[in-house]
DNA sequence: TGTGTTTATTATAATATTCATATATTATGA
DNA sequence: TCATAATATATGAATATTATAATAAACACA
């Protein structure tokens, strides 16, 4: 009765954080939380490349993170589940305490 | 104002995810959460290497996931905050929903 | 159709992580 | 001190992740 825990499920869980687990995608996720975005809007305020900011992208809509919405040439992403906010803000609060 | 989310802190908060992120790792957390164990016992519950187990315990310990006590020879290791069963337990309910 | 704008994909080099093996350290008790 | 038990550390090969550059695809509109 703990196959809430089983291997299986831990498994999916680590593949799921790993994905959660970069700078540049929690930065993403963090605006994301506020509206959605074009892709280049994130481009412009995080100052990356269009490349890597559309590769962060896809690795985070692939785990459903996010989910997007094409408007003539500009496709729009927005967060899934607000929740994702409250599990990187449980995140700060566990390990950057100071 | 919006400095809980700095680049600085997502960073920091990226790398201890990183550390979360590993099946076995969460499988130790998983048993630390119940009560603490010595590094043998954790080896054979999760049928792995000695010195996997003792350096993925160094990892989380370094993150400060988890701390340690000797006793004779043996080390016990336990969870630092039972609030990371719950960001564990929130992943799994934003990810391993079917 | 041709051109400009936006986004996606591919390839690859650099870097980081993981796992296994061997060795070292720490503590106990004869 | 020596032998044994428990744990930690060092090393390197295999694998995964990331960033960059180049190219392709999707769309709008003249």
């Amino acid at each position: 009765m703990n196959s809430k825990y089983s291997p299986e499920r831990l498994e999916k869980a680590a593949r799921c954080l790993r994905t959660l687990a970069h700078p540049l995608r929690l930065q993403i996720i963090n605006l994301l939380s506020q509206r959605e975005r074009a892709v280049q809007e994130l481009e412009k305020e995080l100052g990356v490349s269009q490349s890597s900011i559309s590769q962060h992208l896809n690795l985070l809509k692939d785990k459903e993170i996010v989910a997007s919405r094409r408007a003539a040439q500009q496709v729009f992403y927005r967060l899934n589940d607000p929740r994702f906010l409250e599990l990187i803000s449980l995140t700060r609060e566990l390990f950057c305490k100071e």
